[in-house]
DNA sequence: CTGTTAGCGCATTCAG
DNA sequence: CTGAATGCGCTAACAG
């Protein structure tokens, strides 16, 4: 067993018979340096050799920055999307030479400070908003930028709004196309969700005829079949679920009355899982091209890490219907 | 707009009126330290009062260790559950002081070297394996504790392959236990899943009678249908699925043939997601405890940190049947 | 041009 | 309870 001890650029610049500067220019291309091919070789060279790996916590003391943008996910359960959303993000930073993390769990098991604290990001996203008190300590830690996804507008773009909203026209646009004139919304059970909720359902009432009918559905037959029926006593004829998930209980819920889908009962999802083309009618619903978001997500950070202001989302081409049997 | 500098123990001490050193005793409660209590209580209310937070890099160039355990996770779309289990790790993680972050998207991105550099984490854990090269260059770098939660054994104990494959043992005993003989297995069509998969059919292979007829499943009715089909034929009445979608497939499939679950062929899933008891018929399936799962991972970290010897997983428990319709 | 010296950033910790 | 050294990389100022 080899002692294994860390290697530091001290390692490299004597390997390479030069100095620790020089070593420092080579390895960042310093513009502005002019430092000949062949120390530069002996450089590189004596780095790899080595596998010379810069300690990032000297680079963030120094710098006062890291290259890391943290991620604070919400406490209730993320799904396939999220998932996706995060895993092209990551891509989409990784191209700039940005490391994406995201840390999971409610802000009560640790406060928020703690987090970003231990991490010293370049970049703060969150899904939720940050108080201004956050917000202020964050950015005399030398955090560049903070970036609230969605919650109540401030100085902040709320990024993810306008998707959310959309995701609702989408749904209301369909189903009004396809002839319905009552719209019903199921909204789901976990107060949890409200921030990607309230912007659906504004979306949905923006672009249906009338005021949608909001009932909340939970995800288990029986509760979701008084919803239903309900709904169809007042004559609704097409509802928009919050999720794949609660489009699926409608499902379930009006099967349990005798009524099929969309005969009885037209119903648009959200998310297009997996489980939607699988089920009893296949769920139409509505996709966000997580890729495309991700992208404009990364340039934001990117735009603001360095400075520069960022693009407008181009979201009308975001989100489109997927059409199956159910609406 | 007022100048924000970042706060450093220089300024505590300054205002606490003792020395800096005084004031890392103070804020670490380090032993071995005899503090006044009186200049305990200015140092503390000085630190407070200036809203002071250690710079999470200094501390680590300095110790060499951050308190950020790292996980690395597969690109394969994370569903729910893991989701579910990164949560409670973070919990039960924080709960002994260790900041969680995950790290989405695929090694090919960004070589996994260049984001524990960025992070420089006491621990490491990864879905997959490491190469032993990897391995060497983070301990070399300070990482205390690298664990591959599956994949081929090594001297990492898989910590998470018992659980998947109690998962598998569960499901066919289940089926047997209601008097099936001839049992299927439902592989996932996404070669990615195949760490997940294979400890699994392991476990079904454990407790099943014979050999299981192993066929891959689409998330496709039409591509199920002929699966399930060929299965009829062949005499199997009972199919363990790799999760539930896939046993939502397999239900898909089975429709389109007229058959109905679970008199023509019974179905278990693994996860138990929303959509299982939505489904038609309602999916009886095998979940995990992953409060349980995480804390026993947090306690694994926890140990290898500070030295100790991990206990060992007492898995009996964790994985149970929800018994429903399909089977 | 090419490369070096020196000091900084911040918290920890040993010897006084 | 304090002074001073330490960990590692960056970069302005400077010498050959």
């Amino acid at each position: 067993m080899p002692e294994l001890r860390r290697i530091t650029s001290a390692d490299v610049a004597r390997r390479a018979g030069v100095s620790r500067a020089t070593v420092s220019y080579v390895l960042n291309a310093t513009p502005g340096q002019s430092i000949s091919p062949a120390t530069r070789d002996r450089v590189l060279e004596a780095a790899s050799g080595l596998g010379y790996a810069p300690s990032a916590a000297a680079r963030t003391l120094r710098t006062g920055r890291s290259d890391v943008v943290l991620c604070l996910l919400p406490d209730w359960p993320i799904g396939n999307e999220v998932g996706n959303l995060l895993g092209n993000l990551s891509t989409a930073l990784a191209r700039e030479g940005l490391t994406f993390v995201a840390h999971p769990g409610s802000r009560e098991d640790r406060p928020i400070a703690e987090i970003w604290k231990a991490i010293t990001p370049a970049a703060v996203l969150s899904f939720t908003d940050f108080s201004d008190g956050e917000t202020e300590a964050m950015q005399a830690a030398g955090v560049a930028l903070v970036v609230a996804l969605l919650g109540r507008a401030g100085r902040h773009a709320l990024e993810l709004e306008l998707p959310q909203q959309l995701t609702g026209r989408r749904q209301a646009e369909h189903l009004t196309g396809t002839g319905h004139r009552s719209l019903g919304y199921a909204y789901p059970d976990d107060p949890r969700l409200r921030i990607f909720a309230d912007p659906r359902l504004a979306g949905v009432r923006a672009a249906a005829g009338g005021e949608p009918v909001v009932r909340t559905v939970p995800l288990d037959p029986v509760a979701a079949a008084v919803a239903v029926d309900r709904w169809c006593a007042e004559g609704v004829t097409g509802i928009c679920a919050y999720n794949d998930e609660v489009a699926l209980a409608v499902l379930a819920g009006a099967r349990r009355l005798g009524l099929t889908a969309p005969r009885d009962l037209a119903v648009i999802g959200v998310d297009d899982i997996p489980a939607a083309r699988l089920a009893v009618p296949p769920l139409t619903t509505v996709t966000t091209d997580q890729g495309a978001l991700a992208a404009h997500l990364a340039t934001t950070v990117v735009a603001a890490i360095s400075g520069r202001s960022a693009p407008l989302l181009s979201a009308a081409d975001l989100v489109r219907v997927v059409i199956r049997e159910s609406a």
